[in-house]
DNA sequence: CCCTACGTGTGGTCTGACCAACTGTCCACC
DNA sequence: GGTGGACAGTTGGTCAGACCACACGTAGGG
């Protein structure tokens, strides 16, 4: 049996964890002031350097202001960050993934996705409908095993992104991947969302033909198709969900 | 004449720019190895803790690859950043705009926008079309005063970003309202190419009324109208240039 | 009453040191 | 010959303490 690498987390990456979840779950609510940067420091028994370096950082995410002499105030992540907030608003609540949040990646997924093979097909260079055939052909080869599904799928999508040429929708993408496996590692139900989708083989193979052909209309109702299977699978699921569970 | 507010850029944030710009143009290749902190640090001018927060920053967006004692490794920003270096992507070659990313920014508007307007159509609370017809009443009001134009355009896309209850979306459209900001302020022309866009207020009109009665089919088309018609003439300005500026 | 000047608190920068992890080398041992 | 341990050098991680720069409240002078 392999060991797998060792979590090794440093001070800084800490004291960031801990700032991010307080101002997460609403403990420091937009526009309240935190402590100074000392205080912060003595509170987590580390070196100012360590707390400085974690402020920087949540300041680059927007979730928070720092101004010199005056202190820091904890912005409404709602209205001021951005898209690198997504993986950690899974991580953040470890013990379940919030549905509303699935959904919403799985939808930002499929939207994307969908207008990604649309101009896959126009803009794409030449050979993408070789790259998608040989991992559909992969694809076909490996009947069960579905461990390695999730990795063929990474790359079928991520060679339709990289060919649609818009750089907007590749920077997300790679967020939506880091997303992905937030996901998969917090929350088990997350692969067997996605099975039913994996499994349409098919489309798969139809949607690398439409794209070779250069069908644009063709590719974005396919993909959409392929990528509304999850969004379905996810919508289900939060049905089935008591009523309690909508928060965030 | 009024002067603006001086850009103060602290000694850590400018290490920052700098490592951020050679390592988009290319002059840090992926997997190419950073010098030690402690040689930034004195190549720079600076102290070893502002070299080490613009190196954890650069981290946290996925630039640079950081081990204890192996030292710094830059990664390919095209397959391991995230959205949050779109706005950067902007400024970073400040003598203009690159025609491509602003053409990938317009769809990606476009694509969540069209998509949260139609979830907004039926998911949305109550009260979201009076706020939007309000909106339009605003900009109704003020004929050809185009300066307020964007303020309420935002206001506008965030009522519907926000009544569409998807987190992703809305983190990405705070995104994208941070990319606008470095647009106008980097290249003159942006804001003309959205002009025709602002100029459609009866689509704005309707798009309220459909979000009203709850007609998710008739607010995802007309938002695509709207939103699509920037993205129209940023296609134009494109076909307008040289060949040869297509880089990146 | 204004408003200047100052003190205090807070973020920003610096210095120097030490700890911890990776890397390569060499050597004892099997 | 190959394996594993010991070692030194490089580099990132952490720490301590000091000083500078800015914001803000307040008391004193006009």
């Amino acid at each position: 049996m392999p060991i797998g690498p060792v979590a090794r987390q440093s001070v800084a990456d800490q004291v960031f964890d801990q700032l991010l979840r307080s101002i997460l779950t609403g403990e420091e609510g937009p526009g309240t002031q935190l402590p100074p940067e000392r205080e912060l420091a003595v509170q987590a028994g580390v070196n100012r350097q360590a707390v400085r370096e974690a402020l920087q950082r949540l300041r680059q995410m927007g979730l928070v202001e720092i101004v010199h002499g005056g202190g820091i105030t904890v912005n409404d992540w709602r209205t001021s960050a951005g898209l690198a907030l997504l993986p950690m608003l899974v991580v953040a609540h470890e013990t379940a993934v919030d549905p509303v949040v699935s959904r919403s990646i799985m939808e930002l997924r499929a939207v994307i996705g969908a207008d990604a093979a649309r101009w896959c097909a126009t803009r794409s260079p030449e050979g993408t409908a070789e790259v998608l055939n040989g991992i559909v052909g992969q694809m076909e080869g490996l009947g069960g095993d579905f461990s390695r599904w999730g990795m063929l799928g990474y790359s079928y999508w991520d060679a339709i992104v990289a060919g649609a040429d818009n750089v907007a929708y590749l920077l997300a993408y790679n967020t939506l991947r880091e997303v992905a496996g937030a996901l998969a590692l917090a929350d088990r139900m997350a692969p067997s969302l996605l099975e039913r989708e994996w499994r349409q083989t098919g489309l798969y193979r139809d949607l690398a033909k439409a794209i070779g052909a250069g069908d644009a209309e063709a590719s974005g109702r396919i993909a959409g198709e392929l990528l509304g299977a999850g969004v379905a699978a996810v919508n289900e699921w939060l049905a089935s969900l008591p009523a309690d569970r909508g928060g965030r």
